[in-house]
DNA sequence: TTGTATTAGTTTCAAACGAAACTATTATGG
DNA sequence: CCATAATAGTTTCGTTTGAAACTAATACAA
């Protein structure tokens, strides 16, 4: 085996993205399961309840829950018709600007939140407990930071 | 607000399930764009040709691929269906056993291989360099270790 | 004032995906 | 020896997704 050749062998399991993926795959399905089993709701349901869940008193348009949910416009959109068809959120055109319109959860809306929120949490908490404190800190540090990093790539592109 | 409530409440800003997810799909991304753009392959198709390239003289079966990709069987019977009608990989049954078939590189595959791992590589050192040692060491074993309890949590239920 | 650009969100359509069922082959136990 | 169970992989079908185009509304510049 060739030195140049080797050096560029990949190995999946020790490749960061990868590595990556899986874990975010495995954790996020764990999650998932919760919400999905109990209210029927997909990661996208979930993720934008999460959010209005966050300041129920206050109301957020599309565009504000796509920049906190970094997901793409359509899906949004999709995932907010689904939610409130199902009752979950409703809607208020703004009347200054009819482009858009401010969604909040509803009452039923606001009690799966209540049920789900603190399921999610709770799991958090057990996966991080395996962690010590110093772990945990730079683990979130190193988040932050590849985050960054990774997005000035993606602008740079 | 009372305090039990406001304890539940979910910053998903902060709430590692979905951080994970948002770095992983980020970094996914990026990498996808390299041999999406040259190559055309998608990332299912891209992760068999990693595993695959990892030792070119030994071929795998699908259960294998399975296992070291942590994809579904029908994701990888999809994607070996792809790989094999562009030329990039081949497929042999075994004498021995009927039901499975040795997969492997060809020599276009390879020359895809050897363009896209080292281009990959790079991309992951770039963004490692971002990190102390210190850092980068932590990083591996808490992943590792959040693997490990994720697995068991999920095998648990 | 008006034409054009931009914004907020929706819809269309082809491709991909997930769950379930299926086929071909081998293993196993009576 | 043979019926049944298990395995390896494939196909079906409905749903979801992604990219592009679209609609309605507002902003802006001439």
């Amino acid at each position: 085996m060739t030195g140049p050749v080797a050096a560029t062998r990949l190995d999946l399991a020790a490749y960061l993205p990868y590595r990556l993926s899986i874990l975010s795959n495995t954790v996020s399905g764990a999650i998932a399961a919760i919400y999905e089993t109990r209210h029927g709701l997909s990661v996208a349901d979930w993720r934008l309840m999460a959010v209005l869940g966050m300041d129920p008193e206050r109301s957020l348009t599309q565009k504000a829950l796509c920049a906190r949910t970094r997901m793409d416009k359509v899906q949004v959109s999709r995932a907010v018709k689904r939610l409130i068809d199902l009752g979950h959120i409703e809607r208020e055109v703004d009347s200054a600007d009819r482009r858009r319109a401010h969604l909040r959860l509803t009452g039923p809306g606001r009690a799966i939140y209540d049920d789900v929120a603190p399921a999610t949490l709770e799991w958090e908490r057990e996966l991080l407990s395996r962690l010590t404190p110093a772990e945990a800190a730079i683990l979130d540090t190193v988040i932050a930071r590849l985050q960054e990093v990774t997005d000035e790539m993606a602008a740079g592109s």
